[in-house]
DNA sequence: AATGGAAAAATCGTAGACGATTTGTGATGT
DNA sequence: ACATCACAAATCGTCTACGATTTTTCCATT
């Protein structure tokens, strides 16, 4: 039996960046969300539809993404839907494999390895560009961005702090500034919600949120070095918690199985 | 007057990462270099002409690039060239203005101090990875690499050492190990090959060869953090070359205008 | 009953065609 | 003579159809 895609509860917030041309009402059951609008960029509803989905892990890795399927779910031809997997591919959450479809990127333990270590690599340099750049306003936004993240601590669904601590590490990016740098985290981020989705750890909600006020603390007292050292042990952590449970392939290979 | 596309002489070594399928002979010209082999991998082989092209600055920015063009120059239908554009797209090596047709990107001044700055951000960990892990080939391989360096030093011809120098950047990636990082350097590397292309920096090969070789020094030496630092200099200094020439808006200005 | 193979169904890759938007050109009016 | 508007050419976005490959199912055989 095969997973089935559902992703419904297109609950996002994320700002069409304009474009326009109307072309057609829509003509199929037009699910996912937001009303499709424009008709032009009924791609990027698909994509962050799907996008979405498998940060709140809705779209778990192994789901089989069939093309007709999402055509009638969309209600657009294939042509579309063969350029948002595409998009997706690129990004390494979606897997094309040729004449035998498309699935969900399920990362190996290797791959997870490499995606964490690149993930440190980059944000420890983000957060000494966040430390030398920021100002008195991007510190009090991170420290409203802490106190929710207070509030949501003890929610015990997952994808609900998950969230916000993306949220935390995407506000440093931005407070570093570099839309580059920002894009390579956020794919890497996206990565290890596949790999959380996969190994299931255990995570600390609290203990995370006491590394992220740190952060912000070493960051408010310029110690720039303390913030890099931070950074890394914090997410050196997240990945002890992943790699912990690697070593059970109990949950690995029956992710494996329902996969082919 | 607009520029055309030419990309004549693939000399390249790439490896094609092995896929089957015959259909059937080319129906086109067949230009490009090497013979279309598969079938299935045209797709691979004309993204590489173009992104060869790119390096060696055959094709510099601003450069239409028309889809029916490209259509009859490769002999295929406009599927797989639309496939190719957006992959190149998603790389940021060309610009798909909608319905306004494909461009090969120009980054501008605040883009290419992002571009410098993501490369440092990321190449200062990659090098400080390497400096860890490399081993006694590793070092061979990289001084063999600087000998040949050496050699080109003298060449007049811009992209034969600028190739040279892609490769020493790329082998330290490769000891580093981690092929996302690698990516991404890539993806920044090829950026900056569109830069030089635009801005033509008063590069110096023999301070950039002296550099290279204190970084393989100290890397030798297992002195991490004056790896960094020297890695972390030597792009500056390459981004300072930009830099001078981008306050003469003179080529920067005659370059807009032959993109629109 | 289990296994091997063949046919059918499903899915994917590519090609060709049509409609929409943009751009360049030429004629016309001031 | 210059600006403006309309028309034509070019280009792009999308849809539909066909061929190839893969997977699944069913039946015959051991």
């Amino acid at each position: 039996m095969e997973q089935s895609v559902d992703m419904s509860d297109g609950a996002t917030s994320v700002s069409n960046s304009g474009r326009r041309r109307v072309r057609k009402a829509e003509a199929g059951p037009d699910l996912g969300g937001a009303a499709v609008a424009s008709g032009g960029d009924v791609e990027q509803h698909i994509y962050q539809t799907v996008f979405d989905s498998v940060l709140n892990q809705r779209l778990t890795p192994g789901t089989k993404l069939p093309e007709p399927a999402l055509c009638e779910l969309f209600g657009v031809s294939r042509a579309v839907i063969r350029k948002v997997l595409q998009r997706l591919e690129h990004e390494r959450i979606v897997e094309l494999r040729p004449n035998k479809g498309a699935v969900i990127a399920a990362p190996t333990p290797e791959e997870t390895r490499q995606i964490f270590e690149a993930r440190r690599a980059l944000e420890v340099s983000i957060v000494e560009i966040a430390a030398r750049r920021h100002t008195a306003k991007d510190l009090a936004d991170l420290r409203k961005l802490l106190a929710h993240e207070h509030e949501v601590t003890h929610n015990l669904y997952q994808p609900a702090w998950a969230a916000c601590a993306r949220e935390f590490h995407l506000r440093i990016a931005a407070v570093a500034g570099n839309p580059i740098l920002t894009n390579y985290l956020t794919e890497l981020m996206t990565r290890c919600s596949l790999i959380v989705a996969l190994y299931q750890p255990t995570g600390n909600a609290a203990c995370e949120h006491a590394e992220h006020g740190r952060i912000v603390d070493y960051m408010e007292k310029g110690d720039v070095a303390s913030a890099r050292a931070e950074m890394g042990r914090h997410l050196r952590a997240l990945e002890d918690n992943i790699s912990l449970d690697r070593g059970s392939s109990t949950q690995s290979l029956a992710q494996m199985l329902n996969l082919g």
